[in-house]
DNA sequence: ATGGTATTCAACCAATCGGTTTACTACCGT
DNA sequence: ACGGTAGTAAACCGATTGGTTGAATACCAT
């Protein structure tokens, strides 16, 4: 279930609008129309974005009489602050141990080259 | 410049192939055809791949012989999780305000609802 | 110069995306 | 029941995406 959830997290936030609504969200839930009201683009449009960082898992929606508010979930952006993490650290891991192999052998400049493979999701 | 990269490194990490990429890529860099190797999808699709991940800053490529290494850049990752972390704090930020106040006001469920439009980028 | 190795470029294709417009559904107020 | 308000659904369109295959480029080895 993760893997393809954390596909949908980054490619909802890869467009600016969205970005931008989830901003937006963060200080408060709004309905549908508060969030369209800014932008030139047509309701249904912003509707659609809604819809997909809905199904990201990004934000939730209820009912309240005919308004829908929408509301933004956080735990998505730890899952991917996770992945992100992850991998930066691992990185950063193998430069640090690569720097000091580097400054027992006393060089300069950092002539960074490596080979090989790794592991999975 | 920052808001087009940011579009760009998230819709990168939105595709599973390169995060799987970018998880072998912090073992130490590789070549196209040593990354290109594990997947059943053609040596150019990879290349591709990679293409996009450069784009969106996340590697970079140099020149050794007729092999082109692919190195992980880690400030982009950087970019992305200050975008995440910046949002997740304030909303959480905002749950721990609405938190005390319902804390003060002496009730059990936490039944959200506010209103009202936020910040850009 | 010839051939092999490593990689990219180009043209193409089906599927998805962000947007539109025109309906439709859901709920409230009277 | 009637009209207004809030939102979704459906059909469509051009652009982008992830994949393919075939041809080109860049470099090393002989």
């Amino acid at each position: 279930m993760s893997e393809d959830n954390l596909s949908r997290a980054f490619a909802a936030l890869a467009d600016p609008t969205r970005r931008d609504l989830v901003a937006r969200l963060t200080a408060g839930d709004a309905t549908v129309g508060e969030l369209a009201a800014p932008y030139d683009v047509s309701l249904q449009a912003v509707s659609k974005h809604i819809r997909v960082l809905e199904d990201a898992g990004l934000v939730t929606r209820s009912r309240d009489a005919q308004r829908r508010p929408v509301h933004l979930e956080a735990q998505v952006f730890d899952l991917m602050t996770g992945w992100i993490e992850r991998y930066r650290r691992q990185a950063e891991a193998r430069y640090e141990r690569l720097d000091a192999v580097l400054g027992t052998l006393d060089e300069s400049a950092h002539p960074r080259s490596t080979t090989q493979q790794g592991a999975a999701s």
